[in-house]
DNA sequence: CTTTTTGCAAATGATTTGCATTAAC
DNA sequence: GTTAATGCAAATCATTTGCAAAAAG
């Protein structure tokens, strides 16, 4: 319901596979496409991967979705929050987790000499092992 | 010469792609695959494109490369230095530069929680818009 | 009715893998 | 002489693209 006034206000039609994405987005962990992809096809099974990707693409290009690529690893959606929180990354198998900035005002996102780039984002990635692979690799 | 104690000394083969290698990425600023590839075959014509892959590969195992895979683009690499700097990434066409962290300590390198992971390392990647493409968005 | 989205199929591009040959130790 | 590296070709995998059909406004 709201989310399709959100779409609305963005310049967005409101469509099913739309609606769906951002449902499964809401109520998953940091899911990758096919994550969403299989939750979207539980209430819609006719969708097809590819309207997955465009629709992840559209949402993350108007803000309502942010993109986190953990190299190596298929991309990741988290509905927009605004505050700037960080992820730690499962090396094993890209698992992602919020994390706050142990430091209050985020001091890092201002860097020493930038070298001529214009800076307009910054983001910090804690790399390690989750729970789980952590188990495995200790049998 | 010296790069070959190095490789000895990391259990690895003295090879010329390995040297050639080692010397193009020591001297092209974050070079990536291809770069390094058209590098070497400045002095080794035959290498192929895989034992390239194979090289860096081989060689960021071991910890004589790092590797940088920024989002969107191919993977670059830089020797390793040991000291912890960060990088600026250009979303338009991907460019790198070394930025040193604006708090001397690094001090969001130890996150306020980890939520059951185990945490081995922190990066931070700067995003936004090198010189060069900087000139080509505003003609 | 006009424009945006979807569905389907095929293409892309970086990187990896399998296997025989060659070179390091 | 063993074992590890290379060269070559084919495969993988996430993601993008082109185009016709369907749906949103």
């Amino acid at each position: 319901m709201d989310d399709a006034v959100e779409l609305r206000g963005r310049g967005l039609r409101v469509t099913g596979p739309r609606l769906a994405v951002l449902e499964a987005v809401r109520h998953l962990p940091h899911p990758d496409t096919d994550t969403v992809l299989t939750s979207v096809r539980a209430s819609l099974p006719s969708v097809s991967v590819q309207a997955v990707y465009s629709v992840l693409k559209a949402l993350t290009d108007v803000g309502l979705l942010r993109r986190i690529e953990p190299a190596g690893h298929p991309a990741r959606y988290e509905r927009r929050t605004g505050d700037n929180h960080h992820h730690v990354v499962c090396r094993a198998c890209g698992a992602i987790d919020d994390v706050d900035c142990a430091v209050g005002a985020a001091p890092c996102l201002a860097p020493s000499s930038s070298h001529g780039f214009s800076i307009e984002q910054a983001e910090v990635t804690y790399w390690g092992l989750c729970p789980t692979c952590l188990e495995e690799f200790r049998p």
